[in-house]
This record gives C-alpha cells, sequence and structure tokens, in this order.
DNA sequence: TACTTATATACTCATATGAGTATATAAGTA
DNA sequence: TACTTATATACTCATATGAGTATATAAGTA
C-alpha cells in the first residue's frame, strides 16, 4: 500500500512525469535531459535522486556521463507510462519533450568536442 | 498536463485511495465510509471534498444522507482503479475495506431506526 | 418556526515538498 | 598527483498538505 501511495506521489510532480516520459523512449544522462528539457542541473538531478531513491530508475556509468533507464519491473507504473504515451496529444508538454529528443546527440557532442579542442 | 498531475496528488494519500476503492463498488454516505474505514468524520468529509474538487467524484442527496459516487469520466483514473482492483491481494488494507462494505446497511440501519424510536 | 442530525468548514499545528544557490564529490585525463 | 567536469547534495526559504478540534450549515421533522 505504501508503495502504491509512493508511486502517485513520485507522479505528482510535472518535471518528474516529464523525466519518466522521456526515459521511457531511451536511456538518458543528466545533461541530456537538461538540453532537452531546459531545466536546471540540480533541478533534475534531485528529482532522478528521488526517482532512483523510490525504484523507478536505475543508473549506470559511461565515461564521464551517467545514464538513466526506467527500471520497468513496476507494473503500475509501466501501465500508467503506457496510458499516458498512448494519449500524447492530450499533454503538449509531454508531446513536446519527445519532438526535442534528438538534441540528446547534440548534448553530448558539444560537450566531447570542447574536450578535444 | 496539470489535470494529470491533480490525479496523481490525489492518488497520493492512503484515505482517498481507500475512499475511491469503495466508491469504485458502490454509492455510500459519509457515515457508511465513516463505519466501514474507522476514520472521523470530518476527515473523511475532507477528502471527499477534495476528490468532488478534482471532479473525481460527485454527491447527490437522499433525505437526510448525502451519497457519492465516482464519477467515470475519468479515463485514467478509472484505468488505474481497475489495475489496483485486479491486484487487490496485493493491497490488505483495500481488500479488507471491501470485505467490510456489507457493513454500509448497519450503518444506515442504526440511525433510522433510531430515529423511529 | 424550533430542533435534530448529517455533513462541511474554519482554524491551528506539524510535517512534507519543491526550487534556487552554493558547494561537494567522484571519475576521468594530463 | 593535480585538474577538469558531470553530477550529487546541503542549506534555506516559501508553499502545500494532512490531521485534529470545534463549530457552522443545511435539510428534514415536529
Amino acid at each position: 500500500m505504501d508503495k502504491l501511495v509512493n508511486l502517485f506521489k513520485v507522479l505528482s510532480d510535472e518535471t518528474r512525469i516529464r523525466i519518466l516520459n522521456l526515459l521511457y523512449h531511451r536511456k538518458l544522462c543528466v545533461c541530456q535531459m537538461q538540453g532537452i528539457l531546459e531545466e536546471s542541473q540540480p533541478k533534475i538531478s534531485k528529482h532522478l535522486s528521488k526517482l532512483k531513491d523510490k525504484g523507478f530508475v536505475k543508473d549506470e556509468r559511461q565515461e564521464q556521463f551517467i545514464f538513466y533507464y526506467l527500471d520497468n519491473e513496476n507494473q503500475m507504473l509501466k501501465g500508467i507510462l503506457d496510458n499516458i504515451i498512448s494519449s500524447i496529444d492530450d499533454y503538449s508538454v509531454l508531446k513536446k519533450d519527445i519532438e526535442r529528443l534528438p538534441i540528446a546527440e547534440e548534448c553530448i557532442n558539444e560537450k566531447i568536442k570542447s574536450q578535444n579542442i
């Protein structure tokens, strides 16, 4: 029961829904989400921390970046995200975020490029 | 998007989930929910008020009682409740509440009886 | 119209939550 | 080992939320 309430608490924040919506589609690092969502780094990190804490996402380092991805164990979360994404047209913010997903590459490439100058 | 966040906020409270679980099965008045949930009247009323405010339940007076029932317009809420109820064994509190549903009649009958003495 | 009773609401308090800012940390590279 | 950089975290503040208690309200009945 607590787990259920926790799930809904986690979903009770627009930024976290936006993050979960992105991660539903692909694995991303913090700076990529920063670029797509146009939110500050601490804000995104703190929300990711909460998501990880409650067991809804996992992370994994790849060189200098830490990538986050959905932990698909949770049937209820999966069902809710499926539902949201299948009605994505009702949620313009989420739709726009998805359209911005390709930016992810640039976010990382620019960082890597500047290191090689 | 706000509507989505509001739905999850509404679901972020155990008492409200318990109420929605009951109303999923049948229309009930405040004093019946008091009897089943064993929670105080103001507590239940306040949560019902929030549920009504956000458009998830409606109410209707029948003589001295005010009955609440689910507003089934919301597809997402419907889906989530379906999901919860289909796994009711995972949520012992909710399961017990449903088992106590028959008490509802007594709650009302006792009140009516005492008025006729 | 006065009384009863089911329900709603105002008030207070304690706690939770989210944002911003500054700074710490940890892993990679020179 | 020193430096850089991606990310995490501590601190502070403003606001939201839930519970309890007392009381208001509204509709029915006498």
